[in-house]
DNA sequence: GGCTGTCGTAACCATTACTGTTACGACAGT
DNA sequence: ACTGTCGTAACAGTAATGGTTACGACAGCC
């Protein structure tokens, strides 16, 4: 399915910013996060650029500028993060409309419509059960 | 996530065979399938060697060669067809591993991964609760 | 008012996966 | 021997992802 990073990286960098606020310090700038996650701030800024969309965060510019939080992990989902960095659906159709003289080709897209539909509303419901509460709980459980 | 079409069309692959096959038709040539498909030969080839290798179809070679079930689409599920063509897990986690020396660097994998384990749990549950007989069904309910 | 640090974003590249296509050998039934 | 189909390699086109550089925009601070 060619699985992409981009969940994992913006639970990542929703932790650390949280973590960090906590621990009393300012806004959590891009260049921090991306040596915590080992990646580009570039990459950083475009990911929380989508979740700053999605109203989870929000960024300050000039100097001192950096992200902070909207609002308590605790209120947040991984369903939400979901919606705001992974746009499109799980399972794809034919790429090329099948054969609409065909039984199977005329009714093949309507039924797995269906079912994809049925599958996708699970995982919602899935990721919507696990706030980054949860996430930043179990970061910390990590055992040393 | 860049979805791909494969569960779709290997589905599509196997409804096309049994329904050939209920028809009182013989073995179901990819060049057939893949008409109804809607694309190439070999792409059905390729998707209906990897469900030959889990055991859900097989293929017979010289003149008069193709495709046939080797159970009933009762007993096969969207499970058995989405381990077939889908290699990976639903999430990836970082491409580089991140910084260890940062608490949430160090415990965000372990995290991540005891999350995504429960939520492709549930995908698979979802999965495995469709039949392709279910699938067939849905694709001769489509209204004409 | 200028300096400085950070965001916002464009541009480009490398890698990877998927899909489509051509080609051709292998094979088995007639 | 002929024919039709599979099995598979090889290649191209497209798209998504992730990394990188670059630079303007912006806001706080001296």
């Amino acid at each position: 399915m060619s699985a992409n990073s981009r969940l994992t990286i913006a639970a990542h960098a929703l932790a650390w910013i949280s973590l960090y606020q906590r621990r009393g310090h300012g806004v959590a700038t891009s260049e921090q996060i991306a040596s915590s996650a080992n990646t580009n701030p570039v990459v950083i800024r475009r990911l929380l650029g989508e979740l700053r969309g999605a109203g989870l965060v929000e960024s300050r510019r000039g100097a001192g500028a950096g992200w902070s939080l909207t609002r308590e992990l605790g209120s947040m989902t991984l369903l939400d993060v979901y919606e705001a960095v992974e746009p499109g659906p799980l399972f794809a159709m034919h790429r090329a409309t099948p054969d609409q003289e065909c039984v199977v080709g005329y009714g093949i897209q309507p039924a797995m419509q269906g079912i994809y539909e049925g599958i996708e509303q699970t995982l919602r419901r899935e990721l919507a059960g696990v706030t980054l509460e949860d996430v930043l709980r179990d970061v910390l459980a990590a055992p040393r």
